[in-house]
DNA sequence: CGCGGCTTTGATGTTCATCAAGTAAAGTGG
DNA sequence: CCACTTTACTTGATGAACATCAAAGCCGCG
């Protein structure tokens, strides 16, 4: 990770909005001077389970994988975040250490206030906390529901989940990139990864995707929806 | 339901410091004029998906189930919440509906209070907001890692981890009578009626419970939860 | 008392994890 | 830059776990 300058831009940042749309400029200007950025590269882990919460952080750019990892030492993920949202979330203003750890899944800019700052601003701002109370909410709502859907599918349908997941909301794009490793869409999925590699062999043999290393391209979009309702 | 008849007690309301805790007594005898209170029968439905959100709802006596319906109309459990929690916590703030529909378990009590009156205490006691928001962010916090919890497990670990959250979280007691049917239960860990009845019949053969019907009696706690854990 | 829903158990086939063995890709040190 | 090591990927074979179907008993309710 490369240090934070942290230069006073946030009047016009683009994220300002979506973060932080109740402050005046002059609150704003203040939140800068306790604000601090951040670089990081894939791979490298942003935080882990248990350690002591000291900033509240948000994700301005790149992905990130949210997990835990389990007694037998293999991790389980929780959810897959894109930007705009805060990473801290799920652990935020309710325990003193995180609940899941979080790395990145490609180079991300994550910015942080400390969590003192942060609770003497929201003391003065019920509006602020409001509005972070509902996308706190919101955030929750979306991880809880994608793992009741993930819980009703068969493996058939959890990978064809998966393919749409990045499709739709990551990347927007029948063709891109996966960030994940075939192992890390198992521990998504709750998987094995012989499985999900089969299951990858199988749509690519019937012409519903193609696959190449990282390189996915959905071609029958139709079939893989279908896929991911029945299964 | 029975209707709400709104006498004003809330003073002395022993969930008060659970929910309300940096209301004064003055903020607490208003707040009492806007609310009421309804009792629901076992069975009884307090909301459905998609319904207009109007209150703001705790439970302060009784439990309930949250859960949805699929496509194909079965009903997915998404948790089952006990006294002292917004029941409508998961949709708070965020939409102007209810994501999850509300059943009653067990004849429950429930205050509730308009939105819109809730919304005017918030805007002007930032306190209220951030004890909310911690609150909220920990029941969803719990449902996120309890569902996770069951995704990671067998079949026979999702059963011995229902038959503990029963013993432990709800009713203390090992001891007590299963307030769902067999159907909820496979509903709740997402595994079929006949194999949840089939794993209850293997841990009475084994020794490991007593089931009558409804009731259940834990024998032998340590085995149930090394299953709950192995699994 | 009869109907429908819940419960129970057995039999059957499908789905899935696991093991194994081999290939490809990606990092590591000389 | 190459040899080496490790990690990711891939496929097949096998057995375990699970859903589904079916039949029968039970219970509550109209």
């Amino acid at each position: 990770m490369a240090g934070g300058l942290g230069i006073c831009i946030c009047e016009n940042c683009e994220f300002r909005e979506v973060i932080f749309p109740h402050l005046t400029d002059e609150e704003v200007h203040e939140l800068c001077a306790n604000k601090s950025e951040s670089h990081y590269r894939k791979g490298e882990i942003i935080h882990r389970e248990g350690e002591e919460i000291t900033d509240f952080k948000y994700l301005k750019k790149g992905l990130v994988k949210v997990f835990r990892t389990l007694s037998d030492g293999t991790e389980q993920i929780v959810t897959i975040t894109r930007p705009f949202e805060f990473i801290s979330n799920v652990s935020f203003f309710t325990r003193n250490s995180y609940t899941y750890s979080i790395s990145v899944l490609e180079d991300s800019t994550i910015c942080h206030v400390s969590l003192d700052y942060m609770r003497e601003l929201f003391s003065g701002n019920a509006n602020l906390a409001m509005g972070l109370l509902a996308r706190v909410t919101r955030v929750n709502e979306g991880i809880i529901t994608q793992s009741l859907e993930i819980r009703n599918k068969n493996l058939v349908g959890r990978v064809a989940f998966v393919i749409l997941f990045f499709a739709r909301e990551v990347y927007s794009s029948k063709v891109f990139d996966l960030p994940v490793s075939r192992k890390e869409i198992a521990d998504f999925i709750s998987m094995s990864t012989a499985n999900v590699i089969r299951t990858f062999s199988d749509f690519k043999r019937e012409g519903i995707i193609n696959a190449e290393g990282k390189m996915i391209e959905v071609i029958d979009m139709e079939k893989l929806d279908l896929l991911a309702k029945r299964g």
